[in-house]
DNA sequence: TATGAATGAGTCTTCATTCAT
DNA sequence: CATGAATGAAGACTCATTCAT
């Protein structure tokens, strides 16, 4: 209806996205303010319009990196289908998924490692995560009730398989090698899942 | 012959030692040549004698970060035990020993983001990774040849414990109360471990 | 004729008061456009409408600050009383009068520092002192016609009386405590005027 | 006899005096790093070196500007002659000598104006004014004690005269014409002294 | 080998001014 | 007349690296 639907919030996502292609590309550190202006076709001062320094960009980047794909994680909660399945959905960063996030990979790790001495990008990575092992521990403890799963602590076995998918990402970003994804569900993370059912002892 | 055997070798052990602990206090951005002269008692110019340039101290640094404790871990593929208690050593990562590389993990994630930039970087990392990973596939090997693992693959089950360890250390340098470093032996690793066992089906 | 007079000299007060109030506080260099703006309450179109430029509202500001009190002065050349009463009643710059103008001396003493870089600036200020100048000669010639004042230069005598007001203010804007209102007239001015007198010899 | 008597005091003394000719010339704020730079034949990072910013510069000018002479004013105190001639002999901002400060004059006043907002400035400037107070005042008061002055408040007497002084100063800054120096002496400075005598009533 | 003053290209950031709406 | 987003030249300051002593 209106002619101006906040060009304010279009120009913000037109930085970010800039900064995202720049940083990913190379580094924050590498990264100059000048090529992000490039990169969005914009003059400098107007990043500084919309963004008061660097910092506040990066800050603003960290939302968008560890913020993606919640919902799609919070239906699995409700959804159909045992315990297992619904963690396998979970566990299985398919290929083009993960492939999706290749570039910002590098970026995300610069942000965990920021995490240690600025403590906003620690709450928000840390508020990610917490999301993340609330919907898992709440599938297994549904996984629990039903029989489905032995006895286990849900909190630890959330961990692990946050564990699990993060640290097989991290292996994948650092050599691509190591990680087969075509065999990986049906190996890596099924024996995590055989880990957590029931045993007929 | 004289009893100045290597001079050479300490001064950059000293200058590693400073600059890891200023990497690691203020990110490799943020850290200074100065800095690191300050830290380590010297003057500029003796440390460039020992160092061409910052990225050079990085590259070394990169190799001390990524290097220790390796010994340990190919001991346990010649070790005397089931599979699962030799895993079950190598996945410990004991408070004691995670907390000795608090304040590295930063820098570790640094470097991790800088692999996608750096070849350098990256094959170092990846050497060390590779080489846990072998250690991890003969052990299961093992684990297989005896009869104690169930039916999988070596090499993918080795990514999945090395990525369940590496991904907790993540999850818990992001987040320390996410991880119970008491019962998570007893729950999140061993879900792993109970996976990999055969099973009486 | 129509009742809309002159919106536009409203408005340029309007921007002259806020500029006065943002240099005054904040120094001509450290003021922004933008601030004024904000202290007129205005748009930035608005008021580069009505000024062409900050220099164009510093000039507009120096007539602002050297103009008041002109007309009382000149007043005090046709009115009543003895010469040396009159001039007491110029150099009485009473404690009312200095605070009402005490946020404007800073800006005084920049405007004064510029005068030897622009010409505008310097010209518009030997206007305003020598028309005071004008007017102290006037009134010291009328004491010396009258017998009142001794033997002296009627323009060094108007200079001694300007610059010992002129120096009193710096000296009180500088350092409040060095002077002492309620003595000064009756002492560190009389003393001016008593050079001034015929002295029986 | 040591080769390298202080470098670091000449650099800075270099420094300094460049960057008193490139304020006075541009005044504070037109001033450039690189001009500063420039006049001092030396690079940025020399200039920065010594000088942690333009701030730095700029406190540590004001104790340039405000600070000479100040000796010879002390040794009046104690010097041969009555008290009117040793004011007189204070109070004669000779040509010469104020020509000597004409280029930092216009500094001078910039720094008058930071007064208001930076303490810093306000207290050197105070104690360079009080000192000069604190002389005239003594030999006022020694006037006093010998009769030479009539009955006046010292203080309020020293505050007329450094007052005179620097009044006529601003005004001849302002405006040469206004202030004939070689009558000066001889009129507007003589009629403050006049007032300071005592008076056969 | 050791020192630390010197260098200057490179960065982020500011802010007076403009102009399409 | 009014608005405020957009511009980009300019400026203060940084810091890895060098080199004369």
């Amino acid at each position: 209806m209106s002619s101006k639907p906040d060009l304010s919030v279009e120009r913000r996502k037109q930085i970010l996205e800039a900064a995202e292609s720049v940083f990913a590309r190379l580094g924050i550190n590498r990264a100059r303010m000048d090529d992000i202006v490039a990169e969005a076709g914009l003059s400098k001062g107007t990043l500084y319009w919309y963004f008061k320094s660097k910092d506040a960009i990066i800050a603003a980047l960290i939302e968008r990196v560890f913020a993606g794909e919640m919902r799609e994680a919070e239906e699995l909660v409700s959804a159909d289908g045992s315990a297992s399945e619904r963690l396998s959905i979970f566990m299985r960063p398919a290929v083009h998924e993960i492939r999706r996030f290749e570039n910002l990979m590098s970026l995300g790790y610069e942000f965990v490692a920021l995490a240690s001495r600025r403590s906003v990008v620690r709450e928000t990575i840390r508020g990610y995560y917490r999301r993340y092992h609330r919907i898992l521990s709440q599938i297994i403890q549904q996984g629990l009730d039903s029989g489905e799963f032995g006895p286990l602590d849900p909190d630890d076995a959330a961990l692990a398989a946050i564990g699990l998918v993060e640290g097989i990402a991290l292996l994948w970003f650092v050599d691509p090698e190591l990680v087969n994804w075509d065999t990986l569900e049906h190996n890596a993370l099924k024996v995590l899942l055989d880990g957590f059912r029931r045993r007929a002892t």
